[in-house]
DNA sequence: ATCAACCCCAGAGTATAGTCCAGAGTCAAG
DNA sequence: CTTGACTCTGGACTATACTCTGGGGTTGAT
């Protein structure tokens, strides 16, 4: 059990941060002192780690929350359903992917077009290739 | 050459988003009217499609103007510090598609984990998968 | 000429996700 | 038992990217 100061080293972000995302509900440390220093188990990393890379991807905070709780709502009832709401965001992570190749792909043209390598960069017209 | 609302309805934004994109110096329409009324090219469509998949990909605006106008700075003065500027962001790029495809695998795991799919959702475990 | 649909600008308001701060308490090594 | 590093809370502050409002001008088909 670490404490938040270790947590929010290996995790990459701050104290605050994960205080934030425990207020938001989408943490709680394993356990508390006596004095209420948050206490963080293995689990606790790995979730705050499933947090962190969601928000890359561009998961809201609220996203993330629905992805770790799956909501009971009217229009969640069954198993089958949960099904359904984790396909639909894989299919936004898909979309996800194809649109980051087409970046990668738009800044690979970029990077090898243009001038020769020594000249000013002021000649380099690297970013007309878009609209070719 | 159409005006901002059929601009706006093309791009999937509004015209106040590209009306923000353009005081923050990310595009310029091609032309204006006498009265003006924002007129966009063929080009500028192309370059708020850039915006937008950058956005997607986690950019921000301001990177996204640093990308489209390389500036020449005294990190930035020749055609190779160009390149390598775009270099770099490739870097980005690859490392988003990285935690991309680990989100999806990991969503993936979650939608094939769970109970039967007739059991009421309150049973479902999935995102326990985490946590084993 | 009229009128609905469109556009202008400036400024205010909103949502999201932090980040910082102050004053106070806790902990463990020496 | 002191000291320095760490933690607590609540509230204020910031950055980013919209989004809305209002009062007014423009366009183009009829």
């Amino acid at each position: 059990m670490i404490r938040i100061g270790e947590s929010a080293h290996q995790s990459q972000g701050s104290r605050d941060t994960l205080r934030l995302y425990e207020k938001h509900g989408l943490i709680t440390p394993s356990a508390y002192t006596n004095a209420g220093y948050r206490l963080y188990a293995e689990s606790d990393i790995k979730r705050i780690g499933f947090i962190v890379s969601a928000k890359k991807v561009g998961f809201t905070l609220n996203e993330i929350l629905q992805l770790l709780q799956v909501k009971v709502t009217k229009y969640i009832k069954s198993c089958q359903d949960v099904k359904e709401f984790f396909h639909h965001k894989i299919q936004l992570v898909n979309q996800q992917l194809t649109e980051t190749r087409r970046i990668k792909e738009l800044l690979e043209t970029f990077s090898e077009a243009g001038c020769g390598d020594d000249e000013p960069a002021t000649q380099c017209t690297i970013l007309d290739t878009l609209n070719r």
